[in-house]
DNA sequence: TTGATTGCAAAGCGTTTGCAATGAG
DNA sequence: CTCATTGCAAACGCTTTGCAATCAA
């Protein structure tokens, strides 16, 4: 639970910008969090604090802290993006593309990737983000029920008549 | 470049769809393009074909497509949605946050993860889409420079005296 | 006839941008 | 003063939707 402050406030003087309240409030409300939050939740915490500030500094900050590598932004199709504290455990997702169940995968399942990547195509800063979507066996099931519904019905034992 | 045709237009009549001319065309498009397409991409192609296929024509067909697991969409922060055929290998991304290169990926790099999913979490039909993003060497050169440019020059061992 | 499909235009929605006002150095 | 930053409202761009017309079975 400290996070932030003055070393924080370097790090963006370092490079010309200032740590207004509104950046504070924006970074500190992601490190608090215990769980990826999007823009909208963002937006929504500070608002609590601050119901003055806008949605593009809002979008302003999170570009920046990105860029500063403060922050880390994953994406999940159909989602708004989110943001996690940079210094917290990555993590990637599983998602059932029919409940949308979503399971939060652990960065160790992609074992060194990163340091794989950057000896062989030499990048910088490497941040991954793995989307793996497919259908929970509880859908998979409910699938296959309807499958011989109404319409499909008849489908004996001997497959592949073509 | 033998593809579709017949065999596709059954897999859409069993699940009670019809393999229209504008579908086929979609459909077409993808699995003779040699790299994976945009959304904006298939409609010019179609509609050199056809200038008459609406652009909510080929969203729903894409959509339609994706669902039946005829295409692959990948997605890649900042940029429209793209698809590629399903039965062509698929591929994964490394970015440069900077000028934006992009590197393919084989799906090798990830080996037999979507079996380790499949078998932890008894997901089926998995797709799995990575995003890498970082500095390409050239990039990441150049920033270390524009660090020592024109402000910061003056980086003298103490600092930190506000 | 019935239900799927399409084109068109309008609506939706998240994100970005121009600009004047504010604030720190 | 000067330049970064913000709030507001307008602009944007991509995607979705309502609806009447069309087409296949």
């Amino acid at each position: 639970m400290s996070h932030s402050s003055n070393s924080t406030d370097e790090i963006l003087r370092k490079r010309g910008y200032r740590l207004t309240p509104q950046r504070h409030m924006i970074l500190s409300v992601i490190q608090e969090a215990n769980e990826h939050l999007s823009i909208e939740q963002i937006a929504e915490r500070v608002q609590q604090i601050n119901p003055y500030v806008s949605l593009s500094t809002v979008y302003r900050t999170l570009d920046l802290l990105k860029n500063l590598e403060l922050i880390r932004e994953g994406h999940i199709p159909g989602e708004q993006a989110h943001y996690e504290a940079a210094d917290g455990q990555a993590h990637h997702h599983l998602i059932c593309r029919r409940c949308r169940q979503t399971i939060h995968l652990d960065t160790a399942l992609l074992g060194n990737l990163d340091k794989q990547l950057q000896e062989q195509y030499h990048f910088h800063h490497l941040a991954l983000d793995l989307v793996a979507t497919g259908y929970c066996s509880a859908c998979w099931q409910a699938i296959q029920q309807e499958e011989q519904g109404p319409e499909n019905l008849a489908e004996p034992p001997a497959r592949q008549s073509q």
